[in-house]
DNA sequence: TCGTGCATTGCACTCACTGCAAAATTTGCA
DNA sequence: TGCAAATTTTGCAGTGAGTGCAATGCACGA
């Protein structure tokens, strides 16, 4: 990849950006009912058209872009020490994902407000690469405990688990405000989930 | 209620099941993309428009539609003996939720071959019903334990994690037919995640 | 300066979904 | 049975998301 096409990508990615920005303050400003594309569009001084070059769907648009792949979650994982006990390892797993929900210092609370008035653009998962994730780090589970996935349980109902507690310790932190941050749930949810039920 | 309007319900009832049945099938024979509304609409037999009187989305049309609601899945919870153990309560619910996945006998292998086919429609969930759901259950358990879900992260924690481990159950005892049940994998999680991961 | 490749855009199209009002049908009741 | 009311079905017209295609604009390197 040469010089060039690195800046492309860098202006590409700072170019979403902007969309998104644009639309989440459309929505502050004018409600959900009124971001349509159209609005968004001429807010961002682009066509309807080229938006659809950015985003694949409306929705995308008010989604922040994690950080991380199902490769380099996977990686994260297998790169923990090889005696450290699974769940231990997920937790730091957990951690990094939580970790993409927190937009930049300046934006705070944009997103803050935007989740506050409309929680239900938290719970919006993607489900396409949410899979690949899935079956990775459960085959990375499998592989560090030796068992057979498609036989035994534990591999999917860690990694199951685990996914539905940060989904919950993020929104919770993001819509009530109290002292805790979503890394403290998470340490909350996995210390229960490790000693039991 | 009069009685004619017991009769109205079941008739609406058994009607859009039928269509559900009937989009099921164009699924089957057609694939995923030729299942628009229209084409629908013209095998069962109903305006395009009345498709809508039934279902308030195209998507809803290839759901089971579930047998409880939050109030009632609450009550099963509630009714439990109060001596009884938080989680011992859940897996009772758990189990409740996983048997309205259940289809009728005639129409098993019908809906086993859709979702072997498609295994995405077993992933979406409706999540206006489940937010409820979620909510309710919580402060019951909170209720149970004499806590403050807004304080106290366990209840949350077990609804939550108790949920994705049934949406796992589901799809996997029928995606991947070995002996195993649903209810069967619901045990094992429930087992994991009681004695702890 | 020219040409190659990528980004932007307009255009035409399909399809999901909605509100409204008319038509068809069912039901309750005299 | 027959009529009026309620309910269901449907047509129609409209909004808005999303897509493929082809033309245009633009930046970069040779």
């Amino acid at each position: 990849m040469s010089a060039s096409d690195q800046r492309r990508e860098r202006q590409k990615a700072a170019k979403r950006h902007a969309i998104t920005l644009t639309a989440v303050r459309l929505v502050l400003d004018k409600g959900l009912d009124a971001m349509t594309v159209e609005a968004i569009s001429e807010a961002a001084d682009i066509s309807p058209r080229t938006f659809f070059n950015y985003f694949s769907s409306k929705d995308e648009a008010l989604q922040m872009r994690p950080s991380w792949s199902a490769v380099s979650l996977t990686a994260l994982f297998q790169d923990r020490p090889a005696d450290e006990p699974v769940f231990r390892s997920m937790r730091v797993v957990a951690k990094e994902i939580a970790d993409s929900f927190v937009p930049a210092r300046e934006e705070s609370e944009l997103w803050r407000e935007l989740w506050r008035r409309h929680p239900e653009l938290l719970a919006k998962r993607s489900p396409e690469g949410e899979e690949e994730i899935f079956r990775s780090l459960i085959l990375a589970v499998a592989e560090r405990t030796g068992t057979d996935p498609m036989k035994d349980s534990y591999p999917s109902v860690v990694v199951t688990s685990a996914f539905s507690v940060i989904q919950w310790a993020v929104r919770f932190s993001w819509i009530n405000e109290d002292g805790r941050t979503t890394a403290d749930l998470i340490d909350e949810a996995f210390d229960l989930l490790e000693r039991g039920l």
